[in-house]
RNA sequence: GGAGGGGUGCCCGAGUGGUUAAAGGGGACGGGCUGUAAACCCGUUGGCUAUGCCUACGUUGGUUCGAAUCCAACCCCCUCCA
């Protein structure tokens, strides 16, 4: 089912970027007939998104390198509701501050991928609090309300599943694909956006906005999603050492940025390749096809190609350079992290516990103690065995720094000032 | 408003007066094996330089030498009835 006449289905499907589509013979001729709008919808409960929304940035930068239109709409208003969907408990609500907070953060990723502007194919950023905060109660109710029925919402999956756990599902979050549908129909209306992607788990939001345009507009627009993205054996995706994998700098170093991708699994190297990077097909065929050992060699241009495209080649080829040193050398490359600590307190000793902890490895001076125990803990990469260790001047390597390690992976320079 | 069930550590879930910082599982982290992979095996998984002290089983009080466990009030959730 590969042939589609259109760049844009061409490039997802080989890309691996389809699992459902509402009438994709349709979509396909109106990517060719013409400039096509698309809009995905992202939630702002961080100051940053993370890998996990990375899939769809990615298409919206397809679409537009396709000759489209892209939009990227920040739901200012949904989130102040809170997608139900695959979650077990409602979320905490968010204050209005806080969530212009988050969305002034999540702009700076679009800006890195998306070219921004007034021109037919310029990608667009809207903010669906301007509209959803407008609206009228009752006003709203008799215009879209007549156009949802309860029996279908209750047999949508975010719904089944909340009330086959007997976990409670508010009114508030009841709403919540009522205002995603509106979504659509206002951004059809307002730019003639004709297409709606997301994960799969939106699927059932989307073919409700979908609906919802037919009924009130009269106009066939589309609906597509993406997998589910998971590690090959299983694991939700974006997970590091340091906790979640964020897309802006200043919540994921560059360096461990680039390590996310140099640590994946063997089985997801071309499906990353695929997913994350623009090099042409023959390339990642050539690389995933590499074996044993060697897809390391496909792994770091991996890792160097999604680097590049979120902090720039510079920052990329920094990471590279201070992983091959601290992995491949085993330096205490100049790259690492660096804490910096009185000179004077380093003359008087300090309890490498504490040293550890100060250095953000560890959590507490038990754990600390406990890694210690285990042999997790390393000082200049030799062993620690002795909890009651101090660290001194004499532990200052010739750079005139000491290293720490915490297992395998994460390293961190204590230099006296 | 009435009747019944329930709220335990990151999550699920046992425990129903003392040996319980709380079984078991999941997750996470560390070690081993490797290739900075997967799978597998082992260990750790509240804080404190610590034979002890502090914090913790929805909240607040009470009974007791002693409570997650008993009692009272309150808060929240679920199911059924009105």
């Amino acid at each position: 089912m590969a042939n589609y006449k259109s760049d844009f289905m061409n490039t997802l499907f080989e890309r691996g970027f389809i699992h459902q589509c509402t009438d994709e013979t349709a979509l396909d001729q109106a990517l060719v007939d013409g400039t096509v709008t698309g809009y995905i919808g992202f939630d702002c409960t961080a100051t940053s998104l993370h890998v996990g929304s990375l899939i769809q940035i990615m298409m919206l930068r397809h679409l537009q390198k396709a000759g489209h239109k892209p939009i990227a709409l920040l739901g200012g208003g949904t989130t102040k509701v809170g997608d139900p969907t695959d979650k077990d408990e409602s979320r905490p609500l968010l204050s209005d501050e806080k969530i212009a907070e988050n969305m002034a953060g999540i702009r700076k990723v679009f800006d890195k991928l998306l070219t921004f502007g007034n021109k037919k194919t310029d990608a667009l950023m809207v903010n669906n609090d301007d509209w959803l905060s407008k609206l009228g109660y009752v006003e709203f109710l008799r215009d879209y309300g007549t156009h949802f029925t309860i029996n279908r919402m209750l047999t949508f999956d975010s719904v089944k599943l909340r009330l086959s756990r007997e976990q409670p599902m508010t009114f508030l979050e009841f709403n919540y694909m009522l205002m995603q549908a509106f979504d659509y129909h206002e951004l059809y209306n307002r730019y003639g956006c004709t297409l709606q992607m997301g994960g799969s788990d939106q699927w059932g939001n989307i073919v409700n906005g979908v609906e919802l345009c037919r009924r009130k507009d009269q106009a066939q627009v589309f609906g597509l999603t993406t997998p589910l993205l998971s590690t090959a054996s299983g694991q939700k995706m974006g997970k590091t050492v340091g906790g979640a994998v964020w897309l802006n700098e200043d919540m994921c170093s560059p360096y461990d940025y680039w390590q996310y991708w140099r640590n994946c699994e063997d089985a997801d190297v071309g499906v990353f390749l695929r997913r994350f990077t623009e090099l042409p097909l023959d390339e990642i065929k050539r690389l995933e096809a590499l074996d044993g050992q060697e897809i390391n060699e496909a792994k770091k241009v991996l890792a160097n190609e999604a680097t590049t495209m979120i902090h720039g080649a510079e920052a990329a080829a920094q990471a590279a350079e201070t992983a091959r040193q601290a992995f491949e050398e085993g330096l205490s490359a100049a790259g690492l992290p660096t804490i910096e600590v009185p000179a004077t307190a380093l003359k008087d000793g300090i309890w490498a516990p504490e040293l550890f902890t100060a250095a953000g490895l560890t959590q507490s001076n038990g754990e600390a103690r406990r890694q210690i125990k285990g042999g997790g803990l390393k000082i200049n990469d030799a062993g620690l065995t002795d909890d009651q260790r101090q660290v001194s001047e004499a532990d200052l390597n010739e750079e005139g720094v000491v290293k720490l390690s915490f297992g395998k992976k994460r390293h961190v320079l204590v230099k006296p000032v």
